[in-house]
DNA sequence: GTCTATAAATAGATAGAC
DNA sequence: GTCTATCTATTTATAGAC
């Protein structure tokens, strides 16, 4: 029989781990402390030694995430490429982002979804902060001159959301082949669609000929 | 005192409406059968005794939504208009279902984040049946030399998701006044947002100069 | 069709031994 | 740090009178 004993903090990281995917399989109020606790096989009293309460576990799902992405998409927008390279890496980095963490895009969606409710002011910040990162390159493409002169918002809302929604999705689609026409639904290579994705927001953002 | 006695199948209609926006705010689980009764002035037994369960009710909000859309979208698609005329007046549809049924955005994201996870076959099905129809108007356009050789799933993924959560995030900005720079984020024209929809699609669709 | 009262199950959270 | 047992509140759902 193997040691069982973890490591100092590793039954924390482990209650982590279990917590940001049951979040993201059913969402905050749906997921079960006693489920996280089994996941992350725990007592579910351990849970309750390295956090306060669910919601605490949650928020702290929440800003490890946002830092990660806060952090990559700042490094992007601070380099001194071109603006539509600059767009190019963004896409690139959320997408890896997204496959680092799975929970990401659901948990981001539904915080989306329920216009960020159960997340704090300085949460709700970092989030934004994203936005207005990514608002920095898009402004500096036009002032660049590469870029047309679009919305910064609506261009942003054009791009996120299809990437979560894309990851999201992927695991839907693998099961219910009862369902008529699914097929064509059938996930995508993850490289395409980083392709697809950069094409169409270099596309959206060029000046009209 | 006005009579308040309700004509039949008016507190079934209530109980609707109030359900509708309930799971648009909270999602299903989180939604409490309580408030729905009391959103709808209704009796809690009431409830029951329109509908059998939470689920049945929640299935019955999504396979409304679902029908309004799937009906709008294939009587475009059946149209004989060009396939660009056509993904116009779509955006167009989605735009004002989302608007007429305030509940379908935040609603489809959740379900797109969990996986469709509480909805049976022939529901998903009805939402597959959209995106279907939607790559009938595109593949049209790829036949007619109007649209570039795009994969229609990856661009079915840029347009819906954009819409769904404009919408949904249209009712979270408003409050929150203390988060840093939130007001470059505020609420955008509806009208706007169609079009830069529209002129977003018809670029990602374009072939190459 | 409409209501009151309540059953039955399950949730988040904690006390306290080791 | 870790576990067992349990408290308290809340939730979906129903029984049964009117």
């Amino acid at each position: 029989m193997v040691n069982k004993r973890r490591t100092p903090g590793e039954s924390q990281a482990a209650v982590f781990r279990a917590a940001a995917q049951e979040f993201a399989e059913r969402g905050f109020e749906a997921a079960r402390v006693d489920r996280i606790a089994a996941r992350a096989r725990v007592n579910k009293a351990m849970l309750y030694y390295h956090y306060r309460s669910k919601l605490e576990l949650y928020i702290e799902v929440l800003r490890d995430m946002l830092r990660a992405v806060g952090v990559r998409t700042r490094a992007i927008a601070d380099g001194s490429a071109p603006a539509d390279a600059k767009l190019d890496a963004w896409i690139a980095a959320i997408v890896e982002e997204a496959a680092a963490r799975p929970w990401f895009p659901p948990i981001m969606l539904r915080e989306l979804a329920s216009g960020a409710a159960h997340i704090d002011d300085a949460t709700l910040g970092m989030m934004n902060a994203v936005f207005l990162t990514v608002r920095d390159v898009i402004t500096q493409g036009q002032r660049e001159g590469t870029f047309r002169d679009a919305d910064p918002l609506l261009t942003y809302l054009m791009i996120l959301p299809s990437i979560l929604i894309f990851f999201a999705r992927q695991r839907v689609i693998v099961q219910r082949k009862s369902v008529h026409g699914l097929a064509a639904a059938a996930p995508r290579d993850v490289d395409e669609f980083i392709r697809h994705v950069q094409t169409s927001a270099r596309a959206m953002l060029r000046r009209h000929t």
